[in-house]
RNA sequence: GGCGGCGUGGCCGAGUGGUUAGGCAGGGGCCUGCAAAGCCCCGUACUCCGGUUCGAAUCCGGACGCCGCCUCCA
């Protein structure tokens, strides 16, 4: 039984299959307008590890998530750079997957654009037109959300105690500053499309609400998302699916955001860093491992130490990667390993780690238990038990395969000129010739090698 | 103002009332020709003040500090 924390219901509770045996999991994917961060970064991981641990579990996971390519923002960006919506759109798309693919993060099942699906939208903004749930203005469609009884659900306080909070909103034609555009009507030279009630363009929260049932259906299992999207964006979401009398998510599950210094990370802030740059002078993998390190609705640190921090714990899993030959399990492959034996030993180990994450994804507790198991393996193989080390140390990577975190044993090619150094040194050392196997050593370290010794001879890895 | 969250050893970061979280860094040792890797040992931490309890980082009350949402935001 996997039990998750449901942002609607405030507690962590059983996750209810709507099919037994296949999950349904909608998370709001990027409005792709520029780069994609390192909150992108970290939501994505954490959903990826999610489907991935619930696919390791024998579940039939289908996992959608939409691309908005249109939207606001992509407008704005488009004129400042001189060009058109749909090369805004087209660009960030390819930056998003291009930094998914290096981050390991298994493409979605499904990944819906939002401009495919305009009609749908329309329709259904008729449809509020027709029950008055929707009003027009001079310059769009809006929502009324005093008709939804229990609007507030997920931000977890009612309509009012939300009114009076909200702030001083431009448009007074809005009859409560609270109501949200389901269509904005196009100015001259915006994109547009055609809709009985004026051309213009979808809203942002119609846009994942007609997504997520067109795919995944009525009261599909899961919704995800980082926090700063349970209000207004999820909420307004549901909104729109009750107001019709359908059942929209049966679960919430928000992720934490990441923080700069002590500010949260975001587009507004302007203090974000781009995951393209992160990975390009970084291992995606140590990113990965931070984030399994953390719980996924605690708030994180990204910063060049704990980068590197994570770069070094990772260091120790590669070890033993090398010292047990470990295979690279696929990385941005959904594959799982079912084929895997488990012994009465690494049995328990997955036991124990399978009960950490089916508890509300315990990542922190999971790594916890494969970091001791890494150094049971190596104990094991010192003390001379080497199948047993082995066993445990196949255990480990099957499991942290299972999150989505490859083990590498060989990440570095050694090139001709390392490869006849190491076969001079072994020769040297073979012969007690300390100095020279000293000397070829240096040479090794100069060429920016880490140089190993063991009884079977010199290897050597990057640092 | 409303709602929610957080405050743990040098750092990161878990924590179900009592018994080792884990990683990184640091110190000592074993191993090694010397190293590296690995292994063993070492920190006795929980913002503060009360309270409950035989016993609290963990429960209750209060104080202080910090963060988030209520606006686009993962």
């Amino acid at each position: 039984m996997i039990r998750l924390f449901d942002s609607a219901r405030g507690e962590i509770c059983e996750l209810r299959l709507r099919d037994p045996g296949r999950v349904s999991m909608y998370a709001c994917g990027p409005t792709v307008y520029d780069l994609p961060h390192l909150g992108h970064g970290r939501y994505t991981l954490v959903w990826d590890v999610a489907r991935r641990w619930f696919t390791f579990r024998g579940l039939d996971v289908r996992f959608v998530s939409n691309i908005t390519d249109i939207d606001d923002n992509i407008i704005n960006r488009a004129l400042r750079d001189d060009t058109t919506e749909t090369d805004i759109a087209r660009t960030y798309e390819h930056q998003w997957w291009a930094a998914m693919d290096l981050i390991g993060v298994a493409r979605p099942d499904d990944t819906p654009h939002a401009t495919k699906f305009v009609a749908e939208m329309t329709e259904l903004i008729a449809s509020f037109l027709e029950s008055g749930v929707g009003y027009l203005t001079s310059d769009g469609v809006y929502f009324d959300v005093s008709r939804v009884k229990d609007y507030g659900l997920l931000a977890g306080q009612p309509l009012e105690s939300l009114r009076a909070g909200a702030r001083v909103e431009a448009n007074d034609e809005k009859r409560s500053p609270l109501d949200f555009a389901l269509w904005k009507f196009a100015k001259p030279g915006e994109p547009s499309w055609p809709a009985p009630f004026g051309d213009g363009r979808p809203g942002w929260h119609t846009e994942c609400v007609v997504m997520s049932l067109a795919l995944l259906g009525d009261g599909f299992d899961l919704h995800v998302g980082g926090f700063d999207l349970k209000f207004p964006h999820h909420e307004n979401e549901r909104a729109q699916a009750v107001s019709q009398g359908r059942d929209f998510a049966q679960h919430w599950s928000h992720s934490g955001w990441v923080m700069v210094g002590s500010e949260k990370m975001s587009k507004s802030l302007g203090n974000f860093t781009s995951l393209t740059d992160l990975l390009e002078k970084t291992d995606a993998r140590a990113y990965r491992l931070l984030v399994l390190r953390s719980h996924y609705r605690s708030p994180i640190e990204v910063t060049p130490a704990t980068i590197a921090d994570a770069e070094r714990a990772l260091l120790r899993l590669d070890t033993l990667a090398r010292r047990f030959d470990l295979a690279a399990l696929a990385g941005n492959a959904l594959e799982v390993a079912t084929d895997f034996t488990w012994t009465e030993e690494t049995g328990k180990l997955c036991e124990k780690v399978g009960a950490y994450l089916d508890n509300d994804l315990d990542t922190p507790l999971a790594v916890a238990a494969l970091f001791e198991a890494v150094s049971t393996a190596n104990t094991a193989a010192d003390k001379g038990e080497d199948a047993r080390g082995k066993e445990l140390a196949l255990a480990v990577n099957a499991l942290f395969g299972a999150l989505g975190l490859q083990l590498l044993s060989s990440s570095h090619h050694m090139d001709d000129l390392s490869a006849t150094l190491v076969a001079e040194r072994d020769e040297a050392r073979f012969t007690k010739n300390w100095a020279e196997a000293d000397r070829l050593r240096d040479e090794l370290v100069k060429l920016g090698w880490v140089v190993e010794d063991s009884a079977s001879g010199t290897t050597i890895r990057k640092p």
